[in-house]
DNA sequence: AGCGGAACCTGTCGGC
DNA sequence: TGCCGACAGGTTCCGC
């Protein structure tokens, strides 16, 4: 479900709501994403700290605590953060509850259970963070540097930007609008582009990215904020989940083919 | 290096 | 109505 508007979406409301909160008790109602964690470890390593900052890299969000440490936590394809009132009894699909001093609830439910959550002492010690790339927002990521990047490498190019060690944060939604935006093909190979089309790629990044986390991400199903709104984005789509449609700009039908075990959308005219 | 396939788990939707 | 396959915003592991 979540990329990276999603999950700044996200993070964003949770850092409104939760600094200066304390956990007063941890809930497990299924463990599945706590790596095999016991339950009672990480409600030890959680119970009594508070919550002083919320952000994001890449996909994984980052809870800053207090006696230092941090919960990490990623959303994979369904899960969520919510900020509840207290509620008698767990919802269907809620994995794990953080109850907090005033009795409020930090939901995390998922209903495919493939999230995860993970408490660390220092954010070096968590290697799935340490094997991200570079992310769109940071100021490592320039047009010098996937210039650069996409040269080493023969892969196409819609499989090169959903690989996380390269660049932190996209996935199939933004990577086929991304690409369309760019007016480049999926299927081409990453170091066949030329600088005018690195440079059109640089900007198509960090241009629907913005829009998106300005629209609050994109709902399709079930993508909801902290609030429980939808994101808007999904107003805006031009290619995703579009297949036989026009092409917003040529009227091409939208073509659909897989890659990488994964449906890609592209108008075949305008992306070359 | 790069690719294809399977796996993790649960639900929805369309076709017959 | 019921069953079956395809598909879903993600990631990892394994073999060639």
């Amino acid at each position: 479900m979540p990329e990276l508007p999603e999950v700044e979406t996200i993070v964003r409301e949770l850092d409104a709501a939760l600094p200066g909160r304390r956990i007063r008790r941890v809930q497990v109602f299924r463990a599945d994403a706590l790596g095999g964690v016991p339950v009672a470890r990480f409600r030890a390593a959680l119970e009594g700290r508070t919550f002083r900052h919320v952000r994001r890299q890449g996909k994984f969000l980052l809870f800053e605590l207090e006696p230092p440490g941090y919960l990490i936590g990623h959303l994979r394809m369904t899960g969520k953060f919510a900020v509840s009132p207290p509620l008698p009894k767990p919802l269907p699909y809620h994995r794990v509850w953080f109850e907090l001093e005033d009795g409020a609830l930090l939901v995390f439910q998922d209903m495919r259970c493939f999230g995860t959550l993970a408490v660390v002492e220092r954010l070096r010690d968590y290697a799935p963070l340490a094997a991200l790339g570079v992310d769109p927002f940071s100021r490592h990521f320039t047009a010098h540097w996937l210039a650069e990047a996409l040269a080493a490498s023969r892969t196409p190019l819609k499989h090169w930007l959903m690989d996380q060690s390269k660049v932190a944060g996209l996935g199939n939604i933004y990577v086929a609008e991304i690409l369309y935006d760019a007016r480049l093909s999926p299927l081409r190979t990453a170091n066949t582009l030329i600088a005018a089309e690195v440079e059109r790629l640089y900007r198509a990044v960090r241009r629907i990215l913005r829009k998106a986390i300005h629209k609050s991400g994109t709902t399709i199903r079930d993508f909801r904020r902290v609030d429980q709104k939808t994101g808007q984005f999904q107003n805006f789509l031009r290619v995703y989940g579009k297949a036989g449609q026009p092409c917003p700009s040529c009227r091409t039908p939208i073509a659909r083919v897989v890659q990488q075990q994964r449906s890609t959308f592209y108008c075949p005219t305008c992306q070359r």
